[in-house]
DNA sequence: AGGCCTCGAGTTCA
DNA sequence: CTCGAGGCCT
């Protein structure tokens, strides 16, 4: 009587169990059971297995954390070779493809399949009668690099395929990506912080840095996942189609990613590329394009590869987000308060349709933080789709003649002192008159938001410095039409329409013009603020910081910069050139204000129907409102237009109540 | 003193 | 848009 039939029967189906639970749990995503009740599974198993060593087999779900360390980088040669795919980057070139397949195959090909292109890394993982035997990544596509102790630890990887009946005999090999979910690759770069080492640019080189992990308890924290698409039996491919292949591999217990796709023709499959390439972020994952592939096999065999690629498959890729180019320089502007900003200068690179050749770097901590040299290659992003943004030195592309950068001693611009205050980042030009902070203040106060004085740039600006013909942005209301006429680009017309939109700008309202004069902590806000609160700059000017600390919204660091403003006597001259110039220095009677809104905190997002941004706020100020910029426990209500984006996100979490423009004018005008 | 909430400031390209 | 810092509340 054998004293072993006992046990393995127990443990047999304990491990059939536990397979089924890890299955429906992380490929399926549909557990049946809770986390808790698979660990005492687990546990029973452990305990069994730790009972009867002789019975414990590698692929027993309690094998997935090998103990021992993987030995260093061994490599192996692939069966097939791991062609990469070749590249679309428009639709174009993809129908260019198309074109040239047809041409090729001659008969008629029954149709495409579309997949996610997932950006992580190719992995192979070969299966002897039935059983995970070996992972090996992509490598130069003839030899790759052998993970197998790592991908085990992937909980989507089947250590044992669950059809394996029908290929039982054979080599079965599959491929697909092994990737980070975003989540857990934020959670990743927390933990390193945290830690104080350096944080992963981007998922995939996270999800690379974590299959060459050498021990694989470390990799099992990191919560890897994997898609497979497509398999290989003995060397071959025994389907017919693509399309059978995912099915199989859907069927044989493998994460297929669900979103692929069969399509008949070309417009099909432009559709879904562009579907995706809008809707990328809506994934709990990175892709950073679409594969297309004939889905006959028959077809595919027939067309074959070229030396480096497949003919049957296409890359279509997306515009990208990041792109690595050279730091030429690192240069120092100073800015409207003084601020020294360190500015990399880039060779041009194309990214999200603009080409990009500078960037800022913000502050000197950045710069080390990044330890970054002049010379070398960065990686850069685009930071809310508009800014691009230095993210991460490459560091083996740094040559020998790399050159630290030093935050100079002293101002660029105007050789004067610097200085960094206690608790600071940021170092300044302690100069007034550096003609830097000349240019930017008084590029600032006939901007936009300030006294809108169109027409006035950098290049006019520098100009009329250079020719003495302002110094303070006080001197704009002094210019004269022979002032003007014979700088660059500007002859008697444009000269005439410059001098009206000076004119004009006279009658801007206080706020805008004590927004204007750039005083430091007070922007466009706080200027309202004091606008209402003083009615005329006069007063303002008089008023002691004591009494101004008491205005809500404004504590001492905004009081005391306000009165160095004023004490300055270069200020003064600024002032009363204003007045004899007869600029707007009182607020207007304003129109009476309601009470529909007193007291309100309204966001606004999004594109609006028929009112304009500023119309918008207008409105809501008009009836005692005010208009914040993001969304918060505070928030009355949140306007919502057209293209509404992150701001919309949080007014859902946060229950704020959301109107569209129609709402809000009903609210604002009853009837 | 600590933690949230806002505001200010800087920023790219066409 | 994003980050850092000022201001206010607890």
């Amino acid at each position: 009587m054998s004293l072993k039939t006992g046990p393995v029967t127990v443990i047999d189906k304990l491990r059939k169990t536990l397979r089924h639970h890890e299955h429906r749990y992380h490929v399926l995503a549909d557990a049946e059971i809770t986390d808790q009740e698979y660990d005492e599974l687990l546990n029973r198993l452990k305990q069994l297995e730790m009972a009867y060593p002789e019975l414990v087999t590698p692929d027993s779900p309690t094998q997935r954390i090998g103990e021992k360390l993987r030995e260093e980088s061994a490599s192996v040669e692939h069966s097939v070779p791991m062609l990469s795919l070749d590249n679309a980057y428009s639709i174009n070139e993809l129908l260019d493809w198309e074109k040239r397949v047809h041409g090729l195959s001659g008969v008629q090909h029954n149709g495409f399949v579309c997949e996610l292109k997932i950006d992580g890394l190719s992995v192979t993982l070969r299966f002897e009668r039935g059983e995970l035997v070996l992972g090996i990544t992509r490598g130069d596509g003839l030899r790759g690099e052998d993970v197998t102790a790592n991908v085990r630890t992937i909980r989507s990887v089947p250590l044992y395929l669950l059809d394996s009946a029908r290929w039982g005999q054979g080599k079965v090999e599959v491929r697909g990506e092994v990737f980070l979910p975003l989540t857990s690759f934020q959670e990743v770069n927390q933990e390193r912080e945290t830690k104080g080492e350096s944080v992963f640019a981007n998922p995939r080189n996270a999800a690379a840095g974590t299959l060459r992990i050498l021990d694989p308890r470390v990799v099992a924290g990191r919560k890897l996942d994997f898609f497979v698409y497509q398999a290989l039996v003995d060397g071959g491919i025994p389907w017919s189609k693509q399309s059978e292949i995912l099915e199989w591999l859907t069927r044989a217990g493998f994460k297929v990613n669900p979103r692929w796709r069969r399509c008949r023709s070309m417009s099909e499959v432009i559709d879904y590329c562009q579907e995706w390439e809008e809707k990328r972020d809506q994934l709990t994952y990175e892709i950073d394009g679409v594969v297309v592939k004939i889905n006959s096999i028959q077809v595919q065999e027939d067309l074959g590869a070229t030396s480096k690629f497949p003919r049957w498959a296409m890359a279509y890729k997306f515009r990208p987000r990041c792109a690595t180019t050279l730091v030429k320089d690192i240069q120092v502007q100073v800015g409207r308060t003084g601020a020294l900003t360190p500015v990399a200068i880039l060779g041009p690179v194309e990214l999200g349709g603009s080409t990009i050749s500078r960037s800022s770097l913000h502050n000197n901590d950045e710069v080390q933080r990044l330890g970054l040299k002049i010379g070398d290659t960065v990686l850069i992003e685009k930071g809310g789709d508009v800014i691009p943004k230095v993210v991460q030195v490459i560091d083996h592309l740094r040559p020998d003649w790399a050159k630290d950068f030093k935050m100079p001693q002293q101002c660029p611009v105007c050789g004067g002192e610097v200085c960094r205050s206690k608790d600071e980042t940021i170092v300044r030009c302690v100069k007034l008159a550096c003609p830097a902070r000349i240019k930017e203040s008084i590029l600032h106060f006939a901007s936009r938001r300030a006294l809108r004085i169109e027409g006035i740039g950098e290049a006019l600006v520098s100009q009329l410095l250079n020719r003495g013909l302002v110094r303070d942005p006080a001197d704009l209301y002094a210019l004269q039409a022979h002032d003007l006429v014979g700088l660059d680009r500007m002859g008697p017309k444009s000269a005439a329409n410059l001098l009206a939109q000076i004119e004009a700008s006279k009658k801007s309202s206080l706020s805008r013009v004590i927004f204007g004069l750039g005083i430091r902590h007070v922007g466009e806000r706080t200027a309202m603020v004091l606008a209402q609160q003083f009615r005329s700059l006069e007063s303002l000017s008089r008023v002691s910081p004591e009494n101004l600390s008491l205005i809500f919204e404004v504590g001492p660091v905004v009081a005391e910069s306000i009165r160095q403003f004023f004490t300055q006597p270069s200020n003064q001259t600024i002032l009363s050139k204003l007045h004899q110039s007869g600029v707007n220095l009182k607020e207007s009677q304003s129109a009476k204000q309601s009470d529909t809104l007193r007291g309100h905190q309204i966001v606004l997002t999004g594109k609006l129907p028929t009112l304009t941004r500023e119309e918008a706020r207008a409105l809501i100020e008009l009836q005692g409102g005010r208009v914040t910029a993001s969304v918060s426990k505070k928030t009355a209500f949140l306007i919502a237009g057209e293209e509404a984006g992150a701001k919309l996100e949080k007014a859902r979490e946060l229950g704020i109540p959301i109107l569209n423009e129609m709402d809000f004018r009903k609210l604002v005008q009853p009837h």
